[in-house]
DNA sequence: GTGGTCTAGACCACC
DNA sequence: GTGGTCTAGACCACG
C-alpha cells in the first residue's frame, strides 16, 4: 500500500508520513484504529525501524495520531487536522497556479485537469 | 525584486534560481540581457557570491543562461525552456489537486482560485 | 584508479567527472552500486571535499547517478545515458577527423590508431 | 571567414587563434602573406581589438607568424609548425578514439567517420 | 556514518 | 570589471 522511491530526493520518512496521511484521509485506518507496528511495517518496507519510528512521531507531532504505551499508535478524531491541512494544500496550490500561468499554460487547461481529478468515478464492481 | 526567506528550509541558491526563473519569464530579463553580476547580486541579498554562483551555474545547466567568461551570464532564447517548465508543473499541479481532493477541498474552491489567479488585471492607471 | 593532472588546465572536479563515467561504462561501478564517499574519496585523492561534491553532483545532473542522503551515491541504469554520451562523443570526433586532415595527418594513420585502440585484448594471464 | 560563438563557452581568443590556424593549413594566408589588421579584424568580427592582439600574440608565440613593426603580421613556413600540431592532434584523436570504445560506439563506425571526413571532393566547378 | 548547504577568502583567465 | 575553480571549515538533515 505504501511505495517508496529511493531516487526521488524526497526523505524516507516523509514518503510515510504523506503516504500515511492519504491512508487515513482515505478511510483506510479510521478514527481510533491502529497503524501498523513500527517493526511490522519496517519489515513489510524493508527498512530501518528508525526511519518508520520518527515518520510516526511526525505523525503524532502533527496531531494525527496518538501513542498509547504498550499498545500501539492509533488515529485522531480527524476534524482539526483535515482543516491544517487544507490550509497548506490550499497555500500549495496558489503557488503551482501562480507559476503555471508564469509559464504559459492555460487557464482552460488548468480546469480541464481540475475538473478530470474530481471526476465522478462510477464504480459497478 | 528577489525576497529570500531564511526559515523556509529551501536552499538559498534554489529559492534564486525560482525567483530567477519567474523575473525571466516576465520578461525582466528579456532574451540575451545579463543577468546581474555574480558580486553586485551577493552584495545586495547580502549572502556568499559562492552561493549566487552556485545558482546560476544551476540556470544554466538547465539551459535557461549562458555564461561568457570575463562579460556575464545571459539569457537564453526561452522557447524550449518553457515547455520543459510546464511539463513540470503540469505534474505538480496534477499532484496538488490529488491531495486537495484526498483533503476534502471542493472542485468549487478549486475552480475559484484558479480563476482568480488568471483574472484580468484592468489597471487604470 | 584515478589519477588527477594540475598543470592540464582541466578543473580537477571535470577530471573526476570524466573518470568516474569512464569508470562506470567500464562496469568497475554497476548499475545501483555505490560511489565512494564524498569524504573517502577526497581523502584518498588528497583534495577538498567540496570539490568531490561539485564533481558528483554534475554526474547526478548528467542522469548517471542519484542520491541518497544519508546513504551514498549510487549508478543509475546506464541505457539512455550511454547514447546520451555517444552522440557527444561523435560530435567530438568528427571535429578532431577534421583538424587532422586540415593538418596534413595521412588517413591511413588515423584508421591505424583507431584499429589499434579496437584492437582485441587476448590476455593469457 | 571567421564564425564566433559567444555561447560555446571557448573564449574568443581562442576561437580566432583556432580559425586562423585552420585558414593557414587551407593556403588562404600562404607563407610571408599578411594576416588582416588588427583593427579591420576587430571591426570586421565586431569585437574589441584587445581580443584580436591576444589571439595574434598567441599565434606568434606559437611561431606560426612573425611581426614586422609598422607593417603587420605574417605566416610563417609552416614545417615544424605543423608536427607541432599534428602531435596534439594525434594525441586528441587517442583521446576521443579511447572514450569513444568505452562508450559502446563500434570501430566499423569510427572507420566510416574517418572515410567519409577523407573522402576525395571532386568538383566540377 | 552519509550527502547537502553555506561562508570566507583566495587565485585564475578573460575582456 | 567579469565568471570559474578550489580550499578550509562549519552546520544540518538523514539513516
Amino acid at each position: 500500500m505504501i511505495n517508496l522511491d529511493n531516487r526521488s530526493g524526497k526523505p524516507i520518512y516523509k514518503q510515510i508520513v504523506d503516504s500515511m496521511i492519504d491512508l487515513i484521509f482515505l478511510g483506510v485506518y479510521p478514527t481510533d484504529s491502529p497503524l501498523p507496528s513500527v517493526r511490522s511495517l519496517a519489515v513489510e518496507l524493508g527498512i530501518n525501524p528508525n526511519t518508520i519510528q520518527k515518520a510516526y512521531q511526525e505523525l503524532e507531532s502533527m496531531g494525527i495520531t496518538y501513542a498509547v504505551a504498550g499498545k500501539g499508535i492509533f488515529v485522531n478524531s480527524t476534524t482539526d487536522v483535515i482543516t491544517k491541512r487544507q490550509s497548506e494544500l490550499r497555500q500549495q496550490l496558489l503557488v503551482v497556479l501562480h507559476e503555471a500561468r508564469l509559464a504559459g499554460i492555460s487557464l482552460n487547461e488548468v480546469l480541464s485537469a481540475a475538473k478530470y481529478e474530481y471526476r465522478e468515478v462510477t464504480n459497478n464492481d
